[in-house]
DNA sequence: TGTATTGGATACACAAACGTATTGAACGGG
DNA sequence: CCCGTTCAATACGTTTGTGTATCCAATACA
């Protein structure tokens, strides 16, 4: 029932997902409003009916794929948390699996952290993001290394930045030469010395 | 003497230069033929005199600032190689100095890589380009441990894409929240203790 | 069943940007 | 000293892209 707004939630969503895929292939400013209307199989009057300008879209899709992303880490957290596996598997597991296209993924919230260095709007919503986001992968190391009687030496939150840049700029050599750096080969042998030195 | 051809490439300079600003300040696609000219002091005339196209100055601009960019490494290399300080002093220096503003190269770089991922052509040129960036940074670390009868139990090449990859991905987090990441933080918490452990 | 509303398509106006063609001026060579 | 060339400015045409205004169809509701 209620046809209406559930038809016009769902070609919201559409659009969302045809600006994700555009973005990703083009970037922001590469991609035309009509790109991504044809992409995701409508014309611009469809777009301008759900979201007033094109600015106003790359903020609603950063706030979804946001959304998306951090529902996606509270459906991967129990599992995580509690079953086996390593603090290294447990915290790598989910920056791996958040996202069900690393390469996308990568692409646009590269994208979009290049935006919110040029824009304190922007800025402001993406600290707040990532400071969701770390807080949720600072809790899963709190409660791993609770679980099995670990003592860090430095502040989780900190232990977190490092693994997130270093994943980070990881990713980027991974996705320009996969070849050369194996996915996720850097986090694999270095994170476990860091482990070793800070953990007693 | 022979001032035309002085002139030419003169100018040539100056529109690689105000596209170099612009491009930090818009990105590639943001950044028009014109508003490039205008920073620069020409009209387009002289941009079309100069180039081919605007796809042809990214190009130019990508070689210019690597060219200077390994050049700048080449003047600094011997001074860090020899000099005191320890092994990671130096690489980080070299990654610090190498750039004389690290806002503007970031912004640049990172455009430029983004690029890359959705064209060969330019994933290419960029590839190579950090093989030789690697290579340089290899080399001095070569140099510094021979000097310092220290054994790495890891090949140079992959410790430095280790400290390339946590320089990337800390230099993000410290443009974006300069106050809550130190520059340098995390590279100078956590790299002494993979060195820790993989010298001998 | 008729009417009002809503969502999306079509058509249109306008601005921005790219690239070209032409012009003018300065300098080099004969 | 004049002529040819070269570099950059100006002027122009064309394309692309944004946003608006209008139209049409389908559904909700009386």
């Amino acid at each position: 029932m209620e046809t209406p707004k559930r038809r016009r939630s769902a070609t919201r969503a559409r659009l969302l997902e045809g600006a994700l895929e555009v973005f990703a292939e083009r970037g922001f400013h590469g991609a035309s409003v009509e790109d991504i209307c044809e992409r995701a199989g409508f014309t611009r009057g469809a777009f301008y009916s759900n979201f007033g300008s094109k600015d106003e879209l790359v903020l609603a899709l950063f706030q979804a794929t946001t959304d998306r992303l951090l529902e996606q880490i509270g459906a991967l957290l129990p599992d995580l948390a509690n079953q086996p596996g390593s603090l290294l598997d447990a915290v790598l597991g989910l920056l791996d699996d958040a996202a069900p296209d690393q390469r996308q993924w990568h692409l646009i919230s590269t994208e979009f952290t290049l935006h919110a260095l040029r824009n304190a709007d922007a800025a402001k919503a993406l600290i707040e993001q990532r400071a969701m986001f770390r807080e949720q992968l600072t809790r899963l190391v709190e409660e791993i290394t609770a679980a099995s009687n670990l003592r860090l030496s430095v502040p989780p939150e900190q232990f977190v930045r490092l693994v997130m840049a270093l994943h980070e700029g990881a990713r980027s050599q991974y996705l320009l030469e996969p070849a050369k750096v194996p996915a996720g080969s850097l986090e694999h042998t270095f994170l476990p010395m860091i482990l070793e030195t800070i953990s007693s």
